[in-house]
DNA sequence: TTGTATGCGTTATCAA
DNA sequence: TTGATAACGCATACAA
């Protein structure tokens, strides 16, 4: 491997010269700092990241921890963060999986970006605590070095409720997320204050788990339980799919006049439904780039304010309006 | 930061007898070691990566590089990465654009995988002199440091035109990736020598991207061009999907009447189309896998032969028989 | 403007 | 069994 030693060699300089140079500094000559840059380029030169992140302490890097590679509203938040990222010099690393918590501790990363339940409060806390940046996008934690980008889930929640009510529907399934799910939970306590709001409307909450899978169960017990047509609220689209698909296949009940769908995300696949389904969308690319910005800033020593992220109603034909 | 200096000073022994006890040497005595890992405890030390990688040239990470965070097909590739990647002692991370290639020569990863076509063979074989370890998953390339794990892209584009060919369609159109993309120029060559061997077969082929919007051309294209019924094989699903809705919306043609529609990867979303969309599958897992295995053995220093990911047809109502 | 020297936190060699 | 010391590649305070 050729370090900034054999560089210094080949020119006759010290290596402070060589380091100089390749950094740009104008304490050295710009004769001697091209002739440096010619044998930096003529002997294929190449920084150690791990050198430079030992002296520097800071790597340039940030971290984004999910609970898996495959969830559908990914592809836009990360772009989102990583376009702010590469602006301000830092790259972007996505990570999944309790193995690869370490890169924040050990200093790999400079800063972490949370989009995991299964990654603990506490653990994060500690890590907050040994002055390590992070943006949590999936819970609230209160600490000077962790900053909150949340969705605005009572907005989102209140707006699909009211988009049901208004059509009529009487009787109402609510699907909602895994039992220690921050969205769902925020999103559940806003379908309640929607429902305190009005009467005479029966309501039934049935445990999802933000997957397809849970979808398909809720979409069974609805079945089963069928009398007149119904309101489902699933508190996030996959779950809106894998109900709507068992219901397809199961029965001879159809979205949009017996069962009135509504999901929340607008996550991409949902365009493609027939009927479209009517759900929640907020912009997921500003969302990773508002998380990305938090985070740098907070690297930086500035501090920031808790940001929230709006959302809007997409109506669809999922949802129709009940007959009287 | 607490160091394994400080460990030492508080210990009251030498950083070398610290270092070993931290990584379980059996040269140190039961007692000390015992002691010192209280004492590292009690100071919540962690250990250091960048001064790891920067001693022991190695970082234990390996990269993989996509073109973008939204493509459907990543999810199980990634995972099946993971899991392989882990169970050997690796952390995966995932890394998308030009500014992230740095990881690989700055050496702050040992190796990378490569689903990128952006990421020039050129550039590739530059690392790969440097002795990086590198395996490809989009391309050929012939390197004593680069691997490849590729899709059976020939078996796949004969399978689907067989399948259109077996139902009697004698008008097809092909629709590409873009350009330069290794996997449309094999599934094409392989459509030629499909063509080849039967007669009488009018066929177009449609330049595509890979991506919906390239479905959603083509589809103008032919229901511009359209008097009898054809077939269409999009050489990847997304194109398949854009083709569709295009179609539908846009049209009275029907897919799987009007339109004999074959796609190729099997993506989640196909799952959920109406009519269910024919289709190539193939683990994206095992491809992953595979390919965190290959590279991990480039690294160790084995040899490793270049593999082949195997695929089938799925069956679909998107395709029917040509009325004669 | 350039060079000398030191240290970042580890691992590893060699002596003790 | 333990300790002193060098080295990994780089950045930088200070001296020249």
């Amino acid at each position: 491997m050729v370090s900034i030693k054999d560089i210094a060699k080949k020119a006759g300089v010290s290596i402070s010269t060589v380091s100089y140079a390749l950094n740009g500094s104008s304490k050295v000559t710009d004769e001697t700092s091209s002739r440096i840059l010619a044998i930096a380029q003529e002997l294929n030169y190449i920084p150690n990241a791990a050198a430079r992140t030992l002296k520097k302490r800071e790597s340039k890097i940030i971290g984004v921890f999910l609970t898996d590679f495959k969830g559908e509203v990914y592809g836009d938040l990360l772009d989102g963060m990583k376009e702010v990222a590469n602006t301000q010099g830092y790259d972007l690393i996505v990570c999944s999986g309790k193995q690869s918590h370490r890169m924040l501790p050990e200093r790999m990363i400079d800063g972490a970006i949370i989009l995991d339940q299964a990654f603990e409060s506490e653990e994060l806390l500690e890590y907050a605590d040994r002055n390590h940046k992070i943006v949590v996008l999936d819970r609230e934690l209160d600490h000077k070095n962790i900053n909150q980008v949340l969705l605005d889930n009572k907005a989102g929640a209140t707006l699909a409720m009211e988009y049901l009510i208004e059509r009529g529907h009487q009787k109402m399934y609510i699907v909602t997320g895994p039992p220690g799910s921050f969205d769902s939970m925020q999103r559940m306590k806003a379908v309640k204050q929607a429902l305190d709001r009005v009467d005479h409307i029966e309501w039934i909450e049935i445990e999802g788990d933000f997957k397809k899978s849970g979808g398909e169960k809720a979409a069974k017990q609805i079945i089963a339980d069928y009398k007149d047509p119904v309101a489902v609220f699933c508190l996030n689209d996959e779950m809106a799919i894998g109900l709507c698909n068992q219901i397809t296949e199961n029965s001879s009940l159809v979205i949009g006049e017996q069962i009135h769908l509504i999901g929340f995300d607008n996550i991409e696949l949902t365009r493609y439904m027939q009927p479209r389904l009517a759900t929640i969308d907020y912009s997921k690319r500003k969302w990773g780039a508002l998380a990305a910005e938090q985070l740098i800033k907070l690297i930086a020593g500035d501090t920031v304010e808790n940001e929230r992220i709006y959302v809007t109603l997409v109506e669809g034909e999922s949802v129709g309006y009940a007959v009287k």
